[in-house]
DNA sequence: GGATATAAGTAACTTTTTGTAACTTACTAA
DNA sequence: TTAGTAAGTTACAAAAAGTTACTTATATCC
């Protein structure tokens, strides 16, 4: 996996990005609230990250079933992530009262337009991880 | 800020994406180790985030520049990233042995790398976090 | 000569966040 | 009557993160 050659002016072109990014924040100033630290706080966690993925392929998934495809997210930590993506625009959570209870999440188009540049960077890692793992030891 | 509309279509390669990433995992089998997963969740850390952004920025900081610039993060966390993101190949790291000591922290290639795919992703938030900021109340 | 400062952390301790396991609710079917 | 179900919630334990003080080796100030 030979890695894409970065020139300098890529990077001159990268710096001006992130200057224009964190342009709202003075460094003479005191730290103050960043809505990109706080918006990516949620949408870079990793069970969140998880649970947009699988919805991106299953197009509905029910509570306990989310539960089985992100294995490992106990119900607590799911039920929390779920009601912050629902609050942020991300999913939906459509409730049937029946007996017993159904609830069924997808995502929005909010989430999918997430999902798309998301999906970028899961590939990118998914290209490079066992370079990663073999740069560990 | 209009959302770009994301059709069908779309949604159908992405979740083919989405398949061949966790392709590796077969449903029917107990949940076992996701390279994916690993390498993500140290890349998708809040603070190792913010530690690629501001070194794509600042081409070489020292760590207590790091620690002013990454506002908010502590000694101990940041050293602890800083460890973690240098043994996964992301940055390197550069001791002077003076007195006092100097350490200088920059992005490798592959952190160069993965930073223009971050980047992707944190001008999506950029973009919409006011939206998400709307969508919570 | 002794106190003070410095950079890059580390150590001990507290607080917050996660994870675990049992419980709840409202009804249905055996 | 008892068991079962889906979608959580609750109480408690464990892990991670945050806080504050300390370390180390030398130079500089008083």
């Amino acid at each position: 996996m030979e890695l894409e050659t970065i020139t300098e002016n890529q990077k001159v072109t990268t710096a001006k990005k992130i200057k224009k990014m964190f342009g709202h924040i003075n460094p003479k100033d005191p730290p103050s609230y960043c809505p990109i630290r706080d918006v990516m706080a949620l949408a870079s966690d990793k069970w969140s990250i998880l649970i947009v993925l699988y919805l991106g392929y299953y197009p509905v998934l029910r509570f306990n079933a989310l539960k089985k495809k992100v294995y490992g997210v106990s119900s607590k930590v799911l039920s929390e992530r779920l009601k912050m993506l629902e609050a942020d625009g991300y999913i939906s959570r459509k409730m049937y009262p029946e007996v017993p209870i159904r609830v069924e999440y997808s995502l929005t188009d909010f989430g999918h337009s997430y999902l798309e540049k998301l999906l970028e960077l899961t590939e990118w890692v998914q290209m490079y991880s066992d370079q990663v793992i073999r740069n560990r030891s």
